[in-house]
DNA sequence: GCTGCATTGTTACATTGTAACAGGTGCTAA
DNA sequence: TTAGCACCTGTTACAATGTAACAATGCAGC
């Protein structure tokens, strides 16, 4: 397995996907079929496809456990909301993100540390671009 | 042309070139590719591909102005921003859209009309949502 | 030891992301 | 006035992602 260095990109159907995982600590594919499902409206073989595509990228590892296949996510919540903050903020928002950063305080989305976390991954993301233009 | 009737899902790179038609009317792909590419890095082929398979959807549409096609947008921006403040405080924020739809307020993002638009497609969309289980 | 259901693995096709290239058209410099 | 350049358009391409069916395999009960 690999160390997830930069803060990845991820597409609507991972971040649905992480999401259950978050919340729920590590799953088979069944389970997070379940709960995503109903929003969703996918296919199970849909589930299952995504998810083993996040782990060829590192999103997610899975361990066997009993005869299956139990996912964990391999990224924190902070850092899996650094892109979309950064988006949402930036471009449709067009503001700084420290606006919606303090949404989740107010929410109780994120815990106290989780948004120290995103804040320092927002911060560090920023400098990065400063520095390579 | 055909009329939008529902409110479109947009990608992340129909967001970007959508919002340059928003802010500055209408305008040709090259107009469009240099007030992109400098944050996204596209080649102007790339621009150009996105632009006309978006006219093929409905989201654009183009007429020939003296040899060059000009583009334009035909969805609004309350329109376009549904979709992704649906997503943003149902998944992210986990919280209800109110929230996010008033920081458009103080932010002046959105004009008065512009916001009361928002508003009023995100309760039809929560209202069908309902009505289809 | 089979039957059947759940889990895996394999394969597939459409859409989107990303882009090169080729052909046309008009401007410019020789 | 023509060769070349620059820019536009149309065409084609390939990889990643969205979405899913189908085949194979393993276990649980009859």
């Amino acid at each position: 397995m690999f160390l997830m260095t930069q803060v990845p990109d991820l597409s609507k159907a991972e971040y649905d996907i992480l999401r259950a995982l978050w919340r729920n600590g590590s799953q088979s594919i069944r389970e997070v079929h379940d709960i995503i499902s109903p929003q969703n409206g996918w296919a199970y073989s849909t589930t299952k496809t995504t998810m083993d595509r996040m782990v060829k990228k590192g999103f997610l590892s899975r361990e066997q456990f009993h005869g299956v296949f139990i996912y964990s996510a391999q990224i924190s919540r902070p850092a899996g909301l650094v892109r979309l903050v950064q988006f949402f903020a930036d471009k449709v928002l067009e503001t700084d993100y420290g606006t919606v950063v303090s949404l989740f305080a107010r929410n109780n989305t994120l815990r106290e540390d989780e948004i120290a976390e995103l804040n320092r991954l927002l911060e560090e993301d920023t400098a990065e671009d400063k520095k390579n233009g």
